[in-house]
DNA sequence: TAAGATGGTCAACGTGGTTGTCCAAAACGT
DNA sequence: ACGTTTTGGACAACCACGTTGACCATCTTA
């Protein structure tokens, strides 16, 4: 039936790739050269409220070991702060730091303008119905962030 | 215009992601539990003919050493072996093994089942178009399989 | 034939993942 | 109220896979 049961998968994970090469290679020409695709997701996982290490590793799917790392390295480079929760003494909140939220809404307006350049290939609707199927054969997937282990 | 910037990414990714852990989970099944979702595509790139480490590690877009490691697990495996290049003795030939070659077969088979229930879903049709698509805006791009150091 | 290019391997290093262990603080149960 | 269990966080050791740098053998080329 179908000429290569490869391109789907391997177009699917292309298009990806592309896009956040493409958020990732404008946000390096604003200043933030040392964001990296894996935290794309974890500022979007952390939000504007802010939450904690085993809570962040729990959405993305990893250890709170390694969501304590990366949570590290990204307060190094001043994107997020830790500060002691009043409630619970155990509890270190995560929360963005101004820098971290530009990064953040920067990340959401350079998709758009991607997201804009394939509908102007492709056509708006076509887009839509794009996106629709795609959530529609991939259902209520939660997304896991082990990628580098997962992959290799 | 779009209510998020982050839908279409993460849905190309949750997509991408389910096709290749779909595979992976009935190759397991199959006797293959070692094969991890990096060696379908080193297995694509080896292709019936063979290659060498270095020619291996451009197509995938890693060094030749990083090339070099993959084979070595894989022959580990049995699924890859060396041989000396008649032509050439600087030259290491790098083949797929009976047990490779059923992988890489069994692998596009699976590829196409479950290419085949995502039809079911939203109609063969879409399904092309959908993939027609992808490639338009994608274009011509060459895999680069250096997804665990890229992403993180 | 000497100089350069090419293919392969070894070694050292970095990052991000894992599990195991431990401690402090909160929650629970009698 | 107090002892026990659970929870959040950090430290350490280890593994997988990527990188760069160096080195050697072999083929190509001027």
């Amino acid at each position: 039936m179908s000429t290569d049961g490869f391109l789907l998968p391997l177009r699917l994970f292309v298009g990806f790739r592309q896009l956040i090469d493409g958020v990732h290679a404008e946000l390096a020409r604003e200043g933030h050269p040392d964001v990296r695709p894996l935290h794309g997701f974890v500022f979007q996982a952390i939000g504007r409220d802010g939450t904690t290490a085993v809570e962040l590793g729990r959405r993305l799917g990893v250890s709170k070991q390694a969501a304590g790392k990366t949570i590290d390295n990204l307060e190094r480079l001043g994107y997020v702060e830790r500060a002691t929760d009043p409630y619970d003494a155990r509890r270190k909140l995560v929360r963005l730091t101004d820098r971290g939220r530009e990064v953040l809404i920067r990340s959401a307006q350079i998709f758009d303008e991607l997201r804009a350049e394939w509908a102007a290939q492709i056509g708006a609707d076509r887009l839509r119905q794009l996106e629709a199927d795609l959530v529609t054969v991939t259902g209520a997937e939660a997304f896991r962030l082990d990628v580098p282990g997962w992959f290799g």
